[in-house]
DNA sequence: ATGGTTGAGCGTCAA
């Protein structure tokens, strides 16, 4: 006997603080209506995490993992998962960049769920002048050889890498090559990482050719007008999974809403 | 070359 086919829609933001900005779940829930919801920088220590707020939601499965002031992920599903816990921690920091659960449809099989939150990388592209690149070449590197040692079967990873990998990923390649997100050495290291086994799934929909972001900075007075973004934040799929992708949504609206972050949601929508 | 803005939480640091 077949398993039905089931509709997953997994949406990613960058909150910028989940205690600011739960009430604006609402609107990406009426926008997306995503069946998981993986959150980044959700700046809120566990103790503190607002229950609640998932639940009010109609999203009553959530994983979360905080600590204070900085970082902090969460996942929250209108579907079972099972957490599953003794993943590495990040060049063994403890610093809440990832969170893993096993996806449990009532109709058909498993799913394997990463929510990442890769490290920004401070401002000097030069791991000698500044550890935090440094860091952030380290997650890179063991995130890539974790995933190659491991069978990839109906996994699907979402965060923010905070890497822009491809040329039309940034407003300027040319401008852009020298500064944290799109240097050579970081598109180089994401690239390898995507090469173990994922496929770009928002790459699926828009041409390579076409300029696609996700991150516009606080810094720009009118950011629409001066368009100058990047794409950091992804989702990617598991081969096996890439021809059921069906479509892909990057919540530009959401970086005019009230108080928003400077992410915008990222919804992809797969048959599984 | 610099500055521009935001959040956490009260110092500045991180982005």
């Amino acid at each position: 006997m077949r398993r039905a086919r089931r509709r997953l829609r997994v949406a990613t933001w960058n909150i910028n603080s989940l205690r600011l900005r739960a009430p604006l779940l609402h609107r990406l829930i009426d926008s997306l209506d995503p069946d998981v919801l993986c959150l980044q920088e959700t700046k809120v220590p566990d103790p503190l995490f607002p229950a609640d707020v998932p639940t009010a939601l109609g999203f009553p499965f959530v994983a979360f993992r905080g600590m204070k002031g900085y970082n902090g992920v969460a996942i929250l599903s209108r579907l079972p998962f099972e957490v599953q816990a003794g993943g590495p921690d990040w060049c063994s920091k403890g610093d809440c960049r990832h969170l893993e659960v096993r996806l449990l449809p009532p109709d058909t099989a498993p799913v394997e769920l990463h929510d990442f939150y890769v490290p920004a990388g401070g401002d000097v592209p030069d791991r000698a002048e500044n550890p935090k690149f440094g860091h952030k070449l380290d997650f890179l590197a063991e995130a890539t050889e974790w995933f190659a040692a491991r069978p990839r079967r109906r996994t699907i990873l979402a965060g923010d890498l905070n890497v822009a990998p491809l040329e039309h990923d940034v407003w300027s390649h040319r401008q852009l090559l020298k500064v944290v997100s799109h240097t050579p050495v970081e598109t180089t290291a994401l690239t390898r990482w995507l090469a173990t086994g994922f496929t770009d799934a928002v790459r699926r929909f828009v041409p390579e050719t076409e300029k696609h972001f996700t991150w516009w900075s606080y810094r720009n007075q009118d950011w629409r007008r001066s368009d100058r973004g990047r794409r950091l934040d992804h989702v990617w799929v598991s081969h096996d999974l890439a021809p059921r992708l069906k479509r892909q949504i990057t919540l530009k609206d959401a970086r005019d809403w009230p108080q928003t972050s400077d992410h915008v949601p990222v919804c992809v929508e797969i048959e599984i």
